[in-house]
DNA sequence: GTCTATATCTCGATAGAC
DNA sequence: GTCTATCGAGATATAGAC
């Protein structure tokens, strides 16, 4: 009966990189299973024998997305310091945008939603706070940070001038900046050598 | 015609009130007109007679929303610094939460709406920006200031353990605190008298 | 495993009685 | 101005052929 599972990964690997993709940049509600499967190049039909419901895709895609995230962040080895993560995070010096940080543009999605996806979403916020811990911040100032950049980001999104976008993008750098200088324990490793 | 013009805007009032509650709670698309007729004590034939469109609604709403939270935020006269604006603001010491800031929990809804909607809502947010301008800080820190309290609330609303949505909002207020602290030519009003 | 077809539901918006 | 009734669109999930 299994014909080809090989086959079915890469259908399922396909179907989570659309919902991912289209989760992140529309939200929950907008996006249909019908829009996933189309862009994943199959038919609704076929979505259950991958998934068992809508949210079960929306929690995996969550996680894929911020697979995604992680990988773009760190295409280029390990950033040097926060200062840099943060610049690359806030996409202030990046050609080509990627497809959005879940974190960010998922929060007010995420507050509606079920206590598995909550979870699901929690467990990616830490795992970005601990990225931060790892490179030398204590877990207060990361948390700090997190709030940060996160809200940034999401702010910058809903606004409607462009100009206004980036001035709170590059105020968040600044922020980022002052933040670590407040605390200079932590700053030590964030502005000198590499973790 | 106009059978009663006060009790036309009593209704609409209602209206107003019951649609600024639920679409902070639970956003736009989980709210049908139907849900905020009803709870506004009417069916929804009568919906048309007041708004033209749900989304007119949705603007309507926001708008009311961040009167509602101004009030709360100033019942008890301006507040007398910036770090007690944060603390009101994170309802870090408030007994009773009111509906929220719309800012927080509608940041991710309003990047999917119609530009109009966006206007909006970046109307809204530099009023709280200026608000915090107006109690002496510059446009940049306070822009840091909003990206931090704003952030921070969406996220604590978001994950699952309401321990780490504590964590998020006492950090937050560290965090406020840091940023005043890094700039002295600002922090001398937010520390010391009313405005 | 993937397809088409469909059952069932809900929503936004409109029409017409009062 | 508010009600009931309804249209039409679009959604999740399931059933059955291949």
């Amino acid at each position: 009966m299994p014909c080809k599972p090989e086959k079915k990964q890469q259908s399922r690997a396909r179907i989570l990189q659309s919902a991912a993709t289209l989760f992140t940049r529309n939200g929950f509600d907008a996006i249909s299973i019908d829009d996933v499967m189309r862009d994943a190049g199959l038919t609704r039909g076929a979505f259950y024998a991958h998934f068992s419901s809508k949210t079960e895709l929306y929690r995996e895609a969550i996680l894929e997305g911020a697979r995604v995230g992680r990988a773009k962040l760190f295409c280029k080895g390990p950033p040097a310091n926060v200062l840099e993560f943060a610049r690359h995070y806030l996409e202030l010096d990046v050609d080509t945008p990627w497809q959005g940080c879940p974190l960010a543009f998922l929060v007010t999605d995420i507050a509606h939603q079920v206590p598995e996806v909550k979870k699901t979403y929690t467990q990616v916020l830490k795992g970005y706070r601990d990225m931060l811990v790892a490179m030398g911040l204590g877990e207060l100032l990361a948390m700090q940070i997190c709030n940060q950049l996160i809200g940034a980001r999401a702010l910058a999104r809903a606004v409607d001038a462009p100009e206004f976008s980036r001035h709170i993008l590059l105020q968040s750098l600044e922020g980022v900046r002052a933040l670590l200088e407040a605390n200079p324990a932590d700053s030590q490793y964030s502005e000198g050598a590499n973790l």
